[in-house]
RNA sequence: GGGCGGUUGGCUCAGCCUGGUAGAGCGCUUCGUUCACACCGAAGAGGUCACUGGUUCAAGUCCAGUACCGCCCA
């Protein structure tokens, strides 16, 4: 038989397995049953558009593992699926995969043809165009992650699923911000906001990350008015025209006595106050800098507390924008001066800008040696190329920074798994320093469910909201008209505009907790607060954050009371797996290579939070404990007789030693201990159940002896239920064999220590495995197959010992082929066996 | 720069909470297949538990510090 055969009836034995839980709606959940025997999941939503990762593998069989379990312990189970489609990932990838872009000004293109893979420039599509072939693309994409999802054997209720872009999710998430807007909890703000020039919209606080950048520290000499000038220095001389103020420490000796003056900018000779700012570092560059609208956050907080307009001179696109020096808040001491310096900036990128600007002051004589290279930190957006910018938009916000102790407060009542990703959540609270902001300029999303007043002038009154009534729900305001308007009016002077932006996507799936209920309806109590919150860590700060405000806002409540973190996966080489190192592992490979249940068995024996090695080892251990328990099991129910209760002393010990067993994994599964479990699971089941408890039984069994039938059978049955969560498909394919009720092992009940009350572990299965052990050893020394007999074997030990062996004995004889035994009692050290060989048993 | 986690046989990991003679699987060595399983069984070799100091009769385990690795955040 080749190896891809057996693969082949193997995946189809998985395939056949899978039609029966369907048939026999194992994993349907029962809207009768109450809450409190209802055991919730809010499964992750995964990236519709991202590809398939082996991590997926390990982080979704993770809770399913804990559902299975709860599950056996008679829990209702609402454990549905979700898939995250709206946003920029599908953006991205429909623009590659079509060779499209969204060009909002064009009109809808009915008959527009869309062909996968193509190549060249992008064709510019109406936006109705691109929402479409994102629907088309994001369809794909689900099957694909539904097909994954099933041969892993999630225990999922397909009966359960959402979208983040489908109308539930749309109404859900319209509805909960109209109420946040209506607690003023929500609010449009005309304020700087990082944005990404590329992608042309704003940026949350949590999508953003830092990367370390060569960079140059330039050194600017600024004059000042009646007095002598001075030396800043800033690594971003293109920001010098949005200048406002410079700064100092207080305490800080050499720039004293120049806080209270007036500086004046070179070349754009624009006064600026010269303040004193304990946030100045006085060992960092020249130890006095710039404030510019905007470089930074320090800059933003900076400019607020002085409560002076912002001088903006970066555009949305990235490019400097021309300046009016001389007018209004442009203020100069020489307006032909400054724009002259202004005309040779303006229409560059940022990066030119700095060049060009970098020349002009030395050209002017107003630098100050040679620029000093630095690495320094540069904010990007998580998925963009170049640096962020803060520019001043309109956007609508969340308020969180006003509410960070009662977030922490939220997080202490969570059940964190591990206990120490709290901290990262904990750390990430305390850091906030950026409202919000849940609006994006993008296309493939919620859209916000607002318009404005157009005042008679014909200009937007972003004051003057218009909202729908919830009934409404959900709306697109581009194509809905407020209530008392007509569409006619849309743009015109007394009539409305729709807001064209879309909700960031965690605004969505900050929701899931509620969106897979009847909420706002009150029956949404029988499934919230949800039980459980699996997810990976790289999302605490956004995916567990967000729902953790969502919920307190909604109504202070968490969303739920536990959340199992797991790790990421790594190379053998402890590299986090990535495409760009071309190191990750395509999951349907392991999955046909080893089976549904041993990719499970690698996952589950990986702790909650722990990175965890692909390694083809676990694979290969996984696929072995199959096979094992595929055997056992054969042998074990092909004997025939009587099942007996445990009157034998070797049978009663293994079944305490099983209670004891059963004890433990309840327990590590109930911490989310599930690899813990699992090992002890695994050691009982190979080491006192196979190698030696079904070698000491096999003569008594053959000849039918009740006591060890029913033990055995017990054993495997015990067995099989304590190992379905971790290998569902081979536990259930035994258990067809074994006729058993109910229909599937998975709607059997999880092992309970009374169903094993009759067992009593005296030491006789110890001791009885001491003797056997010495007896092997005794036959691998001598290099002599097992079947070898003992002409004698003697036993000297203390007298308590030697009773307890004498009650297995008849086990060990057979067991061991003694010819010939002698027990002898021996002071009160422990046992000591001596073992004479006879002539190995020649084959016939 | 701050926080968190890790460092145990060649490899992957348990053990640490609740101190008391170092464990598993893989790999390696030797041996063993009529009667569940060679995707197996038996036996064996292999570790001063990163380092330094402390507490203790006793430290892989508790405490303090150091080094290195990783992650998160600035």
């Amino acid at each position: 038989m080749s190896k891809g055969r057996q693969t082949e009836e193997q995946l189809q034995m998985e395939a056949d397995l899978r039609d029966l839980w369907e048939i026999a709606a194992v994993y349907h959940y029962d809207g009768s049953r109450g809450r409190d025997e209802t055991f919730v999941v809010d499964t992750p939503p995964p990236t519709a558009s991202g590809s398939l990762h082996i991590g997926h593998c390990m982080s979704y069989t993770h809770p399913d593992l804990i559902v299975r379990f709860k599950r056996m312990q008679g829990l209702n189970i609402f454990y549905p699926m979700g898939w995250d489609d709206n946003g920029l990932p599908t953006e991205r990838r429909v623009q590659n995969v079509f060779g499209i872009r969204c060009d909002p000004s064009l009109p809808y293109d009915p008959d527009l043809q869309l062909e996968w893979g193509r190549q060249g420039d992008q064709i510019p599509v109406s936006r109705q165009n691109f929402i479409e072939a994102c629907g088309v693309v994001v369809e794909e994409d689900e099957k694909k992650f539904k097909e994954l999802f099933e041969r892993l054997g999630l225990s999922v209720d397909w009966r359960q699923t959402y979208a983040t872009i489908d109308e539930r999710c749309r109404f859900v998430a319209q509805l909960s911000f109209l109420r946040l807007l209506e607690e003023g909890e929500a609010e449009l703000r005309q304020a700087p906001t990082m944005w990404d020039v590329d992608y042309q919209s704003a940026i949350a606080q949590a999508e953003i990350e830092d990367r370390e950048r060569e960079g140059e520290f330039y050194k600017i000499r600024f004059a000042v008015d009646g007095g002598d000038g001075f030396t800043i220095a800033t690594t971003r001389p293109e920001l010098l025209p949005a200048c406002i103020a410079v700064v100092a420490h207080p305490d800080d000796e050499r720039y004293k006595e120049l806080i209270g003056k007036t500086a004046v900018t070179p070349l754009f000779r624009a006064p600026v106050p010269i303040l004193a700012d304990d946030n100045a570092d006085p060992e960092k560059g020249t130890g006095i800098l710039m404030v510019c609208t905007f470089g930074d956050t320090a800059d933003v907080e900076k400019w607020r507390e002085m409560g002076v307009p912002a001088r903006e001179v970066i555009g949305l696109d990235g490019r400097i924008k021309a300046a009016p020096w001389g007018e209004g808040h442009w203020e100069t001491h020489d307006a032909a001066a400054a724009s002259a310096a202004h005309e040779q900036l303006a229409g560059s990128f940022v990066n030119q800008a700095r060049r060009r600007i970098v020349e002009v002051l030395g050209e002017a004589g107003a630098l100050a040696g040679e620029p000093e290279k630095i690495r320094r930190p540069v904010k990007f957006y998580e998925r963009g190329e170049r640096p962020l910018e803060f520019v001043v938009t309109r956007q609508w916000f969340i308020k969180v920074l006003d509410k960070k102790e009662a977030l922490l407060e939220q997080g202490r009542k969570i059940a964190w798994h591990p206990e120490h990703m709290r901290r990262r959540y904990e750390d990430w609270v305390e850091g906030l320093n950026l409202d919000w902001n849940v609006s994006r300029q993008r296309y493939f999303g919620v859209p916000i469910p607002v318009w404005y007043e157009v005042d008679a002038d014909g200009k937007v009154d972003h004051s003057k909201t218009l909202r729908p009534e919830p009934g409404r729900l959900p709306i697109d305001p581009s194509q809905d008209v407020p209530d008392g308007y007509d569409n006619s009016q849309r743009g015109q002077p007394g009539g409305f505009v729709g807001d064209p932006d879309i909700f960031d996507t965690w605004a969505t799936s900050s929701l899931t907790p509620i969106i897979t209920t009847p909420w706002p309806e009150e029956s949404y109590r029988e499934l919230y607060p949800n039980d459980l919150r699996p997810q990976a860590h790289e999302i605490i700060r956004t995916w567990a954050f967000y729902t953790i405000t969502r919920a307190m806002l909604e109504d202070g409540s968490i969303p739920w009371s536990d959340i199992a973190i797991s790790g990421f996966v790594v190379d053998p080489d402890r590299k986090k797996m990535s495409k760009s190192k071309g190191n990750v592992v395509i999951p349907t490979e392991p999955l046909d290579e080893f089976g549904a249940d041993a990719v499970r068995y690698w996952a589950a024996s990986a702790r909650l939070g722990i990175d965890a090695t692909f390694d083809t080892n676990v694979l290969k251990e996984g696929k072995r404990l199959v096979t094992k328990i595929r055997n056992a099991s054969r042998l074990v129910l092909g004997y025939e007789g009587e099942a007996g209760p445990p009157t034998h002393a070797l049978d009663a010990a293994l079944i305490e030693r099983l209670a004891r067993v059963v004890e433990e994994a309840t327990e590590r599964m109930t911490a989310y201990d599930h690899s813990g479990a699992l090992g002890a699971i695994e050691t009982w089941f190979w080491s006192d159940f196979c190698d030696n408890f079904l070698e000491l039984t096999k003569n008594r069994a053959y000849a039918g002896d009740a006591s060890a039938i029913g033990t055995l059978r017990r054993g495997i049955d015990v067995a099989l239920r304590l190992f379905a969560p971790f290998v569902p498909y081979v536990t259930e394919e035994v258990w067809q064999q074994g006729q058993g009720a109910p229909r599937s092992i998975h709607a059997a009940p999880w092992p309970k220590r009374e169903e094993l009350a009759d067992g009593m572990d005296d030491g006789s299965f110890e001791a009885a495995v001491a003797v056997l052990t010495e007896i092997r050893k005794a036959k691998s020394e001598a290099k002599v197959s097992m079947r070898t007999p003992v002409e004698h074997l003697d036993v000297r030990g203390p007298g308590d010992r030697l009773e307890l062996l004498k009650k297995v004995l008849d086990d060990i004889v057979s067991t061991g082929n003694v010819k010939e035994q002698q027990l002898s009692a021996d002071g009160d050290a422990g046992l000591t066996v001596t073992v004479r060989l006879g002539e190995p048993e020649r084959r016939a």
